[in-house]
DNA sequence: TATTGTTATACTCTATAACTATA
DNA sequence: TATAGTTATAGAGTATAACAATA
């Protein structure tokens, strides 16, 4: 878009960073379509944050408490009720560390995995024919930004 | 539900759907990018409705309170309480409608545009460093996906 | 003593239902 | 009668502070 050549014409907010132009209108794209898919979800009893969690203790089990709530970015008493509603729902399991008893270890039961995958795939669902209406030459391209954008949240 | 032509090697949340693959990894990517994203704000006494809707506020006005409602996805007598603490706050200015005295039109104040302008300038300056640190190809791949990232949502 | 998790309590955000004002 | 918005009220989710159990 801005070459090196001409002085960009932009305002406030696009002074001053490199790539701001592809950092707003990423930012932008990015948020739009997070928002999106964030309403499709296999059960709409559970929020946004107990689909979540569940699917990062799918990830990652087993997994203490503390580090689920440190991951989801919520205090340690809020993740130990958001817990408690995913194991009264039959969807995680909890069991003592043998090992340090303070420790809470956290597993999926076979709902809760069931719930996850059936999250993904119907997020998948909303996404999929949306994807099948692009060109390959874009369907190419996304695929390499996908790459892409895995690596700008490593850091 | 399965491909009448060959079993695709691929496990469950995968299956019967054309380009799952893309779908599945863009999606995660999309999502954590955003969730990183969000978290940077220009007041962190806003919460991301507040910040979400004093946006498209700026964006889009004058809106009525409804056509914000819907646009935001939360029910009418939630919006209105979030426009209150908005207006409160001096971040926006609600008329009522001269051609139809039900209706409420929302404008941001000039302190309100300085949050929005200021919120999207943080969360750019966590992206563009790492937008900088890719290569010239990668950054390229990036606008064009940008592109075909806006065209996702626009159905 | 330090760490892991829970309980107690309060605040924010959201929803549905009922209401007011205007068309 | 229908529509735009508000008020009343309740439920979910989160936080901080204080506590219990374990290391």
């Amino acid at each position: 878009m801005s070459g090196p050549s001409a002085p960009p014409p932009t305002t406030g907010a696009l002074r001053a960073l490199p790539h701001a132009r592809l950092a707003t209108d990423l930012r932008a794209a990015t948020l739009r379509l997070a928002r999106r898919l964030r309403q499709q979800k296999a059960d709409a009893a559970l929020s946004d944050g107990l689909v979540a969690s569940l699917g990062w203790v799918l990830q990652a089990q087993p997994l203490t408490i503390g580090e689920l709530a440190e991951h989801e970015g919520v205090a340690p008493p809020s993740m130990t009720r958001a817990v408690d509603k995913l194991v009264e729902q039959g969807l995680l399991r909890r069991t003592v560390d043998p090992a340090d008893r303070r420790r809470v270890l956290l597993e999926t039961t076979d709902a809760g995995r069931d719930t996850v995958l059936e999250t993904r795939r119907r997020r998948d669902a909303w996404l999929a024919p949306r994807l099948a209406a692009l060109t390959p030459d874009e369907r190419r391209t996304l695929v390499e930004a996908t790459r892409i954008l895995k690596e700008l949240t490593r850091s």
